[in-house]
DNA sequence: CAAACCGGGATCTGCCATTTAA
DNA sequence: TTAAATGGCAGATCCCGGTTTG
């Protein structure tokens, strides 16, 4: 990896004594200059023709542009790597395919993430069999590189991931967990061992400080229902607390169950949107005439009014209001708030239909699967005694 | 039996800024 | 000085069904 930087400093002016010793590995690929893109502003005011500072190399060009890579894309993403003498885009593409990825799969790989052909063979090996202690199949880790070549290739450092997988291990998360955060948040990969440390350590300070009995408990139910989390940072983590903790008045115990429990879902928030959904839900709800008290239950059983932005959420409630349904109801059965607004509008129209009484019945219809739902409007519809 | 309770599953990258290495 | 490595950010739900309960 180390040995290229040889090629540049033949065409761009000084640093000849890196020429020379490095004029054996002269290869191929040195063709023409593509253009410069910026004036040297400094140094010389001599007038020595500026030779241009930045060659794209060529041959790389022609074979990224044979391999169907989208050579703009990868220029805009790092544009560094089109100037490198030494790459090795026929080794990262065999070995994809290797692996099963087709030529398409491999072409999107390197132009949204051009840095991985950069790697070479070795740590590819390495880097696929250390990513093969999670995932079962390689047809899986290609899925993943698709979805993301960033978190694969982003880090060239083999032996960090190792200890970070260890890591990770150590935490005893059950199985599935890990597989789902590994799949789902590949990112967590890439992070430093560090990193991840630190969020692990941050998590048990905080149930700690909560006065929870068993901090090494807690990170493991936050990344169990919040498989995000390790891609956070423990800042963002940290305002989240202090948002929920002064907006909701709730204390320490509270603050404890509400993350161990469903609240998990709701600290990786930005700290801005966070506070946004706060403030409209809170606004909407003094709006229906309900209290701090309801408001803070509402958010408690069931933190997750505050991940749909405040569009989302207020239609939904419009929604229900206008079919009948009164906020109390609402807010004993929260959950109704689960489901698309699409979703809760073809309902109640399905449930007005067959002459559903919202009072009598209560509203739990509206919350159960398409098939119980739809299994229920047939029961309706075929004895509409009332 | 149906309703209610409850937890889980899918999904989440792609860019920019800063620091570090060569 | 450039490129590589790394940290961090914005974005913004919906659905299903096993089990318990009545």
């Amino acid at each position: 990896m180390a040995a290229v930087s040889g090629m540049r400093a033949l065409l761009g002016l000084h640093r000849s004594i890196m020429f020379q010793c490095c004029s054996g590995l002269t290869q191929v690929q040195l063709k023409a200059t593509y253009l410069p893109r910026g004036l040297c502003s400094s140094d010389t005011k001599g007038n020595e023709p500026k030779l241009p500072v930045n060659t794209e190399n060529e041959s790389l060009l022609e074979n990224l542009n044979l391999m169907g890579v989208d050579v703009k894309m990868a220029r805009q993403r790092q544009p560094g790597v089109l100037r490198k003498t030494f790459t090795n885009e026929q080794g990262l593409a065999q070995f994809l395919k290797s692996k099963g990825a087709s030529s398409k799969v491999v072409a999107s790989i390197i132009s949204r993430y051009p840095r991985a052909i950069t790697r070479s063979l070795e740590h590819l090996d390495q880097r696929w069999e250390l990513w093969r202690n999670i995932f079962k199949t390689d047809a899986e880790i290609v899925t993943i590189l698709d979805r993301s070549p960033e978190s694969f290739f982003r880090s060239s450092d083999n032996a960090e991931l190792k200890k970070n997988i260890t890591f990770l291990t150590s935490l005893e998360l059950d199985t599935k967990v890990l597989h789902r955060l590994l799949t789902t948040a590949p990112r967590t990969f890439s992070n430093s061992l560090e990193l991840n440390r630190q969020m692990v350590e941050f998590l048990e300070d905080i149930c700690a400080e909560l006065g929870g009995k068993n901090p090494q408990q807690f990170p493991k139910a936050v990344i169990s229902r919040n498989v995000y989390i390790l891609t956070r940072s423990t800042k963002r983590v940290k305002t989240n607390i202090e948002i929920l903790r002064t907006s909701l008045k709730l204390d320490d115990s509270e603050l404890l169950a509400l993350f161990q429990g469903p609240g998990a879902e709701i600290l990786g928030l930005s700290n801005q949107y966070l506070r946004k959904n706060f403030n409209s839900l809170q606004q909407k709800m003094v709006s229906l005439r309900c209290q701090k008290a309801d408001i803070k239950k509402l958010i408690i059983s069931y933190p997750m009014v505050l991940y749909p932005g405040p569009n989302t959420l207020s239609s939904k409630l419009d929604c229900l209001l206008k079919g009948g349904i009164t906020i109390t109801q609402i807010l004993e059965k929260p959950k109704v708030l689960d489901y698309s607004t699409q979703n809760i509008i073809g309902r109640l129209e399905e449930l007005k239909r067959v002459g559903y009484d919202f009072q009598k019945n209560g509203i739990s219809v509206l919350d159960s699967s398409r098939k119980r739902f739809a299994a229920k409007i047939e029961r309706l519809a075929a004895s509409p005694d009332d």
